[in-house]
DNA sequence: CTTTTACTTTAGGTATGCCTAAATCAGGTA
DNA sequence: TACCTGATTTAGGCATACCTAAAGTAAAAG
């Protein structure tokens, strides 16, 4: 299940509003081939998070886009620290990668911590920060 | 392939020198059927990784221990980063389980930034240092 | 209206990882 | 030495996730 929620992931940030994401659009993201899409699009729906108009694409249901929403954040912390903090080249690339092995209570953590949470922790500087000096 | 790594992990953790790991250990360790094990084991011997002796145990290969290592490595980074920076309490258990997802510069690059690599950003402060103000 | 073309889906495989239940084995007990 | 017991392995399945090749579809070009 932490790969198909990449699929969800992609839907999300590229279906925008709620117009449909094509199978070869996914492939092309995900870096899979065309059959491999068109299977997970059926397994998703199956479980209820996307809606599979075949030969049209992938709209997210509700399910669907609360998990992607909860993914995306993951991602976008993530995608955050390895940027800012760990001064990452490719740090969406390697967030989209990650989001899905990334506990629920890491990602909180995480995020907390990089919007300066002093409860466990002072905030951690970021790259741009240490290049001012 | 992340998953079976795990094993290697919890065999060089286990077996310190190089006595051999019994399946039932690892079982428990990782939370995984005897069987699960023994089929592991037959996989990782396939592929070089460890030595399986039959109803004793597996011992880790040359290429097994220097694919442990880099896995312990990463493990360790991740645990002293969840403790230390995000206040975890499981943080090793969270790291056993990350372990193997992180990539080679994410681990690098964070074990960098524990230690105080000041090229891209300001050593993270820890959590015992946030409470010692 | 037919045909081409690009995209999608189906069909048939493969690899990874896991499980339960049923053998099998090794070591200690009788 | 024969047996019991606990651990291990094999057998048979199942779910996930991927692939290639072949078939099918839709929409634009002719």
């Amino acid at each position: 299940m932490a790969n198909a929620v990449r699929y969800l992931l992609v839907i999300y940030i590229e279906g925008g509003e709620n117009y449909p994401v094509s199978p070869g659009r996914l492939a092309e993201r995900l870096e899979k081939s065309p059959a491999a899409t068109t299977e997970m699009l059926q397994r998703l729906e199956a479980d209820g998070l996307v809606v599979h108009e075949p030969y049209e694409g992938a709209t997210l249901t509700d399910d669907g886009k609360e998990t992607a929403e909860e993914l995306y954040d993951t991602y976008c912390t993530l995608s955050q620290f390895f940027r800012d903090v760990l001064g990452l080249e490719d740090s969406e690339a390697e967030a989209m990668r990650m989001a899905g092995s990334v506990s629920p209570v890491v990602a909180e953590r995480l995020a907390a911590t990089l919007l300066g949470d002093t409860a466990n922790s002072e905030p951690v500087a970021t790259a741009s920060e240490a290049g001012e000096r």
